[in-house]
DNA sequence: TTGATATAGTTGACGATGTGAACGATGTAG
DNA sequence: CTACATCGTTCACATCGTCAACTATATCAA
């Protein structure tokens, strides 16, 4: 339990150091507070030229290191729900970006490709997102750079596991905090 | 006005380079992957407990370390608009976790504070906090831990920088675009 | 003083988003 | 053939983000 955050906290009354923090020392904070300026950014950079919107642009990115996939795989990797990745998809299919075709080993299922013109589109914003990524770490070494991408990683990569934990505790929780309260 | 951009882009065929990337590999995107887990992850963690919504917790824990503050600030602080942070300061008054006062230096301006119970939440909850966040970062060295927290106050601050310079460049260009498209 | 202008907070409106549930169509297991 | 699961679509509803009034107060200048 307190293993992971002993390393840090050499003072026996880390708690007591640790219950002295403001919220602005939460990494969570900290990520919420810079996501959502990344966000505000991203828009401001792809909304104006591209008329599209982040998710749209989402959708296409993810699409476009997908190759070919189903509509339920591309909402996992971008983070919507089927229900919401069918209509972005549709948005897209109309505007030319995307395109569908049946799947011949599923009747169910359909396979979605980005059109010519949306290859064309994710190279441009692919670009000028590194240029945005560039402007937003400037002040970072390339050395700083790459240990903040590996972090980020790896954080992800617990916090999967923290969460499919949590959602497993709140959903055995849940049923009985219902008839309890 | 351009001088801000043209710094970063010194080899001209680093595009080249750049562009092979897949969006996989964007800061942003990972930052947005991670950032919007992590929310999920607070909203699970504190809403079945403490009936409060990620925005009503941030506004807490932010009025938490501000003491005394008037409604703007508290919403700059919170990354809301003072329209939302407004209703969001009613739902927490009514539940008598913020009052408010008038301030006599300035009568169109109130001061809000948290009540001894909204004190008595925001310390529980930041104990949570602190153990999500562990959880989040478990895969990390104190040492890593350390230096990604640094690197992201280093780029919020180049963001902030940047986003402000976008604004304007896009406000200004606005009005010519929507006369020339 | 008066009048123009700026700011603080509140409220209303509207579109975008997140979430769950229902549905028809298709696949799969028994 | 009958259940049951899955895929994509659509509907419904709550929340959120954004902007535009609107009031009350403050500030500054004529």
């Amino acid at each position: 339990m307190t293993g992971l955050g002993n390393g840090a906290d050499e003072t026996d009354n880390a708690a007591q150091m640790i219950a002295a923090h403001d919220a602005r020392d939460l990494f969570s904070f900290q990520l919420q507070r810079l996501a959502s300026l990344s966000s505000r950014i991203a828009f401001l950079s792809i909304a104006p030229r591209y008329k599209l919107t982040v998710r749209e642009w989402r959708a296409l990115a993810v699409l476009d290191y997908l190759k070919e996939a189903p509509l339920q795989l591309l909402a996992n990797h971008s983070g919507l729900l089927k229900s919401q990745m069918s209509r972005v998809v549709s948005g897209l299919i109309d505007r030319g970006l995307i395109s569908r075709s049946e799947n011949p080993e599923d009747g169910r299922s359909i396979l979605l490709r980005l059109t010519v013109e949306g290859r064309d589109i994710v190279a441009k914003i692919l670009a000028d997102s590194e240029h945005r990524n560039e402007m937003m770490l400037a002040s970072l070494s390339p050395d700083d750079r790459a240990r903040l991408q590996a972090s980020l990683q790896a954080v992800f990569k617990s916090s999967i596991a923290f969460y499919d934990q949590l959602r497993a505790e709140v959903a055995a929780a849940g049923g009985d905090l219902d008839e309890r309260e």
